[in-house]
DNA sequence: GACATGACGGCAG
DNA sequence: CCTGCCGCCATGT
């Protein structure tokens, strides 16, 4: 497994019960910046790693991009909604304000 | 080795 | 608001 893997994980890992980060959060924390793909390249590999919680990770707009890559489409939504996020036509409600963006909330 | 593709993002039109 | 294009880096054909 390269750094990267274990760092994007570690990250994801961190994202608080009940809240939400994006690809390109990530991407920019870890300083890769604009290659969010490889953040969801690296996304797509975390199923062999049950503890990262993929589920609260979305893109820049809070859609529910990747829900496809669960066990079944609708898993994602269901993990998300029972943390207490509401989830509205495959998109985070509120994702402005429920947005963990480690670059930010890692900094204070 | 070239070409197409992808859990993305930003900017231009 | 919606589309299209480019950049990004690894993978598959």
């Amino acid at each position: 497994m390269s750094q990267f893997f274990q760092d994007v994980y570690e990250v994801v890992r961190l994202v608080p019960k009940g809240r939400v980060t994006s690809y390109g959060a990530i991407a920019n924390y870890l300083g890769t910046r604009m290659s969010a793909r490889m953040v969801g390249w690296a996304m797509n590999a975390s199923h062999a790693d049950p503890t990262v919680p993929a589920h609260r990770v979305v893109n820049s707009k809070g859609l529910l991009t990747g829900k496809m890559h669960f066990s079944t489409p609708d898993r994602m939504q269901e993990l998300l909604e029972s943390e207490g996020i509401i989830i509205e036509n495959d998109q985070v409600k509120d994702f402005n304000n429920l947005l963990w963006d480690p670059a930010r909330e890692l900094e204070l």
